[in-house]
DNA sequence: ATTCGGTTTAACAATTTTCTAACAATATGT
DNA sequence: ACATATTGTTAGAAAATTGTTAAACCGAAT
């Protein structure tokens, strides 16, 4: 377990120093910069896993720093959870548009931040290997790109709800997902909705899909499968 | 899925009365106080999972109830979504940094209330990740990210509970569990529920198992096991 | 405002699983 | 061997889960 290498940007030197302090209490290498300019220092000279990231800070806003981020190939990958106030919900919006990862509102407990953090890297761990190839199976194809998908060459328009479903089913054949994890991959964690809209998301599926929709398979009391085999 | 157990702390009857229902519709264990003296003896009297807690009441407050929980070690782990109106921010930071979990400020949606509540127990499980691991035992594999069974490479289809069931005895191979424990284990702690329907499920699974179904041993006056040889 | 596609909820039907209850079989203690 | 307690087995009832559909909802585009 590499000790992930995360960034604290913050300009209140109280919040800075209890993030700091419980970070280096769970054996993360943690570096601090107190405003956009300091942290893209940081940035460009070491190689980072992760940046938590005030949004409102002086100068150079976080927004800002997290567009420079995504530009830079080096860089785009490193994962971002923002920090915002309550209410600012067109800034959260925007962050995640740009490619944050998560989020977390003010004021907040060092201990969910410390989750979400987890989360964040865990989830990381299990995206990177298959990102965005072609996965084919069965009669099935699915092109992540051109978010397109295929059954015996034939194109079939899914919508963006039941192709989320779908691939992420498909990523792991023969798994099976519960309706929450679903839910969390497709909508986001703590999205509100009732579990059983991915029912019905399977219905269109299983219609769609056609003859490759015998593939998805219905685990009683857990969830929901793609079947490696009949 | 177990039903956790759920206090909510609020002295208004109706914002009382909505909560509880949309957490019994959950099917949470749901328990009501409508003071901080009421919710303390339920706290001490039963097990609970996470607190509901109103910060504003008549007598002891909100924060007074939470620190006290966190005082004693019994209760200190215990987790806290507070509910709380709207620009108390003192009041937030106070609870957060005693150790609150997540706040809601009021007026809110119950569907909001339920998707941060559903997030704190997801969390909670996360910190304690519990063991994907394939298990081996004999002719007998169990996969529980597919939830799959093969004796002999042959798939075995098993219900939920059979699998459960299974799952519990094997994670110990010659521990003898009571019909109680396995209930508690599968089902959540006080499922109603006559011991014997333990019986029943065993029944299904020597059958289903066949061969490998010879493990599974009946400790007379105790209960049941899975024996690590013939 | 209105329309439109997509998504979610809610209600009901269909299905599957689980439980209870009864009786049979087996084990235990004397 | 006898009486008693415990477990095995079964079928039907009850409960839980899922399938399906239609209507409500929501946001984007007109």
């Amino acid at each position: 377990m590499p000790n992930e290498r995360i960034l604290v940007v913050e300009d209140e030197k109280d919040i800075l120093e209890l993030v700091r302090y419980n970070l280096a209490r769970e054996s993360y290498h943690v570096f601090c910069a107190a405003s956009g300019e300091e942290a893209l220092r940081i940035i460009n000279s070491e190689s980072l896993d992760l940046i938590v990231l005030d949004l409102m800070l002086p100068g150079m806003d976080g927004l800002e720093v997290t567009r420079r981020l995504k530009k830079n190939p080096r860089t785009q990958n490193i994962f971002i959870v923002m920090l915002t106030a309550k209410g600012s919900e067109a800034d959260i919006v925007t962050g995640l548009e740009l490619g944050a990862d998560d989020y977390i509102t003010k004021p907040f407990s060092p201990r969910v931040l410390l989750a979400r953090i987890k989360a964040v890297i865990r989830r990381s761990r299990d995206e990177k290997p298959e990102d965005n190839a072609v996965i084919q199976i069965h009669n099935l194809l699915i092109h992540p790109g051109r978010r397109e998908v295929r059954v015996d060459e034939t194109p079939v328009p899914l919508t963006y709800t039941e192709f989320q479903v779908l691939y992420y089913l498909v990523r792991r054949p023969g798994w099976v997902f519960t309706r929450t994890q679903i839910v969390d991959a497709v909508r986001g964690d703590d999205y509100p909705v009732t579990d059983r809209s991915v029912d019905v998301q399977i219905v269109g599926l299983r219609k769609k899909l056609g003859s490759a929709g015998r593939y998805i398979d219905t685990v009683q009391g857990v969830g929901y499968r793609f079947k490696e085999s009949l």
